[in-house]
RNA sequence: GUCCCGUUCGUCUAGUGGUAAGGACUCAGGAUUUUCAUUCCUGCAACAGGGGUUCGACUCCCCUACGGGACGCCA
């Protein structure tokens, strides 16, 4: 058990779950899976100004919806928990005392205004935006005099100088970063919460964090990171930096232009199974040219090694590709199941659910979102309204000929035999003379309203034998 | 601005010194379909640029350009 692979999740509760973080997690999760390891849920709600309410269950719920479960996290405590940083604060502040021992961290008695300040001021010089240090060299008796007088302070982490910080990233090889780059970064703030940077390097150490798999904008700050785990004299977990996913200037994926919350996307009418699918080739490949991977094959498939190094633009597009294969290869239920809140949504009675079933499996070939669905499905549900240009057709007098020949004989048809219909057809053609468009035009309107749609026996089949008798004799003037 | 990372068809990508640079999405054309959708076939389309190294570079090194990320008492 000792090599035993742990990996974690670890998102800030900000009220959704954004797709980059699935990503995250997924790679996390598939990681574990793979490798008969543990995957864990960390919550990091350290900033208790952006904490909101709900957003916790948000997360574990749509994590859930995607198939992704966790071996240990809020809600299945392990042996390292509690999971919610926010209930950990006394383990950060009592790292925090040896840290200070050890000289690798220091109080600091700025004020976020002298800091702003002091930026403004670089700023203008043509200077780099960096903490300047002023609070490093304060003596111990003036630290101490100045926090009995009851000033407020952080706590820095003291890091080098000078030289440069050499690791290795699984994803990037070696990255090297001069330690005058590198800013005395605050562990703890004034109100005795830490940071991410101090949370996070303790918790991956208590929690027995293996692989630390995230996304590259965490790459800048890994020597803030390394430089606290020397302090504490740990060993540090591996580091595996993610590409990041990209809007379509190949800027940060945001809001602004996409949009970035899983649950858009799920009401949007894509199915998790395919945003998983998607999102599981943004940045990784497998060995194979193989485009549709279920969950399961993912787990089976994936591998930290074959994971790229170039930021991935999120093509929607391909996304409705894929959700489309996904709507017509997963199981009638499953499709039926996911698509019933739209229907509702339409307003559209599911009750019948052998009619139901029997749309959505008509329907579905024809679209690339369950959203599109209801709209694609309404004729079944409500007399189709004809626009000019189809009442014209309508109105023709090979059409009503048609209409009149088919009243005739569509009592006497086993409608669930598309070969009769199409029989019937064609003895109407014999019967009018008429052909080709001009036979089968009129009746697709008469049925579906429009020029375009599914074939004549499958619409006569939904409908029934009423409605569609219902339907040709309201045109026959 | 500084540091770091990156760069193969429009997009997602395969490729690891010798390939006609492969696949997928999109797009175009065709076949199937009474129509549409689906499906199938075909086609368009890429190694950022310049130097090296090498018998030989998309693959290795350097420089340049471009793109991105990080520089918060946010994560």
């Amino acid at each position: 058990m000792q090599n035993e692979i742990r990996v974690r999740f670890a998102p800030s509760p900000t009220g959704y779950l954004h797709v980059g973080g699935l990503r995250t997690a997924l790679y996390n999760f598939l990681y574990a899976r793979k490798t008969g390891g543990k995957f864990l849920l960390r919550i990091e709600d350290t900033d208790r100004n952006r904490y909101v309410e709900g957003a916790i269950e948000n997360l574990i719920s749509a994590l859930q919806l995607c198939g992704i479960d966790y071996d240990e996290g809020p809600e299945k405590e392990g042996e390292v928990g509690p999971y919610l940083q926010s209930a950990r604060t006394e383990i950060y502040q009592k790292y925090i005392k040896i840290l200070l021992e050890k000289d690798a961290a220091y109080h600091c008695f700025c004020s976020s205004e002298d800091l702003d300040k002091m930026r403004q001021q670089q700023k203008e010089q043509g200077l780099d935006p960096r903490y300047d240090g002023r609070c490093r060299k304060l003596s111990q008796q003036e630290v101490e005099k100045r926090i009995a007088a009851g000033e407020s302070y952080v706590i820095r982490e003291k890091t080098p100088e000078t030289g440069e910080i050499t690791f290795y990233d699984i994803v990037r090889d070696k990255v090297t970063i001069p330690w005058e780059t590198v800013d005395d970064q605050i562990l703890m703030k004034s109100d005795g919460f830490p940071t991410y940077h101090l949370a996070n390097v303790i918790d991956d150490h208590l929690m027995k964090i293996t692989h630390v798999i995230r996304g590259e904008e965490w790459l800048s700050s890994v020597p803030k990171h390394l430089f606290l785990y020397q302090a504490l004299s740990w060993k540090p977990p591996k580091l595996a930096h993610l590409p990041l996913l990209l809007n379509e200037d190949k800027s940060k994926l945001s809001k602004r232009q996409n949009d970035v919350a899983v649950e858009d996307y799920l009401q949007k009418g894509y199915l998790p199974e395919a945003l998983i699918n998607f999102i599981a080739l943004l940045g990784w490949h497998p060995a194979k040219d193989k485009e549709i991977y279920s969950l399961e094959e993912l787990k089976k498939e994936f591998s930290l090694k074959r994971i790229s190094k170039a930021g991935a633009v999120f093509n929607v597009e391909k996304l409705d590709w894929m959700n489309g294969q996904y709507l017509r290869n997963l199981s009638l239920d499953r499709i039926a199941e996911a698509a019933k809140p739209f229907f509702a949504e339409a307003g559209l009675d599911t009750s019948n659910t052998e009619k139901y079933k029997k749309v959505i499996d008509l329907v579905r070939g024809r679209v690339h979102t369950l959203q599109q669905i209801p709209n694609a499905a309404i004729v079944f549900y409500q007399q189709p309204q004809l626009d000019a240009a189809k009442q014209e057709v309508a109105d023709k007098e090979s059409s009503q000929q048609v209409y009149k020949f088919w009243l005739e004989k569509l009592p006497n048809l086993d409608i669930d035999s598309s070969k009769q219909i199409n029989t019937a057809i064609k003895e109407i053609s014999q019967e009018t003379g008429v052909k080709g468009k001009n036979l089968y035009m009129p009746l697709r309107v008469a049925l579906y309203g429009d020029f375009h749609g599914p074939e004549i026996p499958e619409l006569i089949q939904i409908l029934g034998k009423d409605e569609t008798l219902a339907r040709v004799e309201k045109l026959l003037k």
